[in-house]
DNA sequence: GCTTGAAATGAACGTATGTTCAGATAAACC
DNA sequence: GGTTTATCTGAACATACGTTCATTTCAAGC
């Protein structure tokens, strides 16, 4: 175990996360090469692959992590019952948390033809879990007739793009704060869905 | 000007375009190699530089002619004046033309960033008299107190986020006809921004 | 049937790709 | 201070890329 302090494969590995994430979401995977990735870092080619095995698990690593953290963050919210303000929260956090990552979100959802099948049905299955909570607030809410959505699947996705989209046109410091624009969207989504 | 019928000049750059249509759908822009667009149709790669002075066109062109025909498609609709009645149509009308279209539609916002900078802003000019066209929409009914939409910049991008969005789940011969989404999408997007 | 010219070939160009690996480097430990 | 070992280099591998161009092909027109 040499070279604890002074060591720089706890520093080396997250900035190649972190230069790969910011190319991959500004130039797209495929016209990102490992040499552009390590000339960010400050390194040699060879050196990434202390770090990874292949280029393709540096993209699927990053995905996963985004999804997990997004699963476990919003599993962290405090639980509510009534249905328009579980819609509510799911929302503002959807608005706000993709907001503070855009590039991880960008990510996400524009290399998944990138992925080998294995780690496409891998990071698919995170994805339909997420998708899955705001689907089971619009059938709750539907059941109890708060809310009225003849088709809860097709809700789902639909109120899924219109809030992932934010990440395309929102610019730090522009006219709207986040929050503004996640009250707007929490605004537009439960107009969309309540019943008369 | 030999070989007039029998001639495969007016065969050959259509078969170029829809073969790069598909692909350039399928596997991204980047990933695609000129190779393979001329072994799809049957062809050697120089061949192509009959028909396109170079990859970064061919995307272009197929940009630029999907923009050009949804815009001509959107201008002859037959004009309404009730609010509610126009976004009804637009959102039928998108959501029934991007189901229809689904890789033009996917390349046409997946690929603007492997635009170079002035092809960039080409297309990007055609898509903001597209979602201009919406955006009057909502800012009438809002003048006329039908819509009560706080920021009608927000819900435009907002609702074509959520409509376009339509493209990455749909299947054929699946449980909803085109026209059945269209009138789900149609309803989502209208109670979004009636007035109460 | 000879000429013409558009259409396509196929080889070549320089450059870049993902990945491997023997070797150099240098901090940490005895 | 010599040894160890995690870290990184730099060159090499085979393969692929976009593009160019001299050459071939072959139907159309005379």
């Amino acid at each position: 175990m040499a070279r604890k302090t002074g060591s720089h494969s706890e520093i080396t590995g997250p900035r190649i996360r972190a230069a790969a994430l910011r190319l991959f979401a500004r130039e797209g995977y495929a016209a990102v090469s490992m040499r552009r990735i390590a000339a960010e870092v400050g390194v040699q080619a060879g050196a990434l692959y202390l770090y990874t095995p292949d280029k393709q698990a540096l993209l699927f690593d990053l995905m996963a992590a985004h999804m997990t953290e997004v699963l476990d963050a919003l599993d962290a919210l405090p639980s509510l019952t009534d249905p328009v303000a579980r819609l509510d929260q799911f929302v503002r956090f959807h608005v706000m948390h993709h907001l503070e990552r855009p590039e991880a979100v960008f990510i996400s959802y524009m290399e998944l033809r990138n992925l080998t099948p294995e780690n496409f049905s891998a990071i698919e299955a995170l994805r339909r879990r997420y998708e899955e909570a705001l689907q089971r607030i619009l059938a709750d809410g539907q059941a109890q007739g708060v809310f009225r959505v003849p088709d809860a699947k097709l809700a789902t996705l639909a109120l899924i793009a219109m809030m992932t989209g934010v990440t395309t046109w929102f610019r730090e410091g522009g006219r709207l704060s986040r929050a503004a624009v996640a009250a707007h969207y929490a605004d537009m989504a439960r107009r969309s869905v309540l019943a008369p």
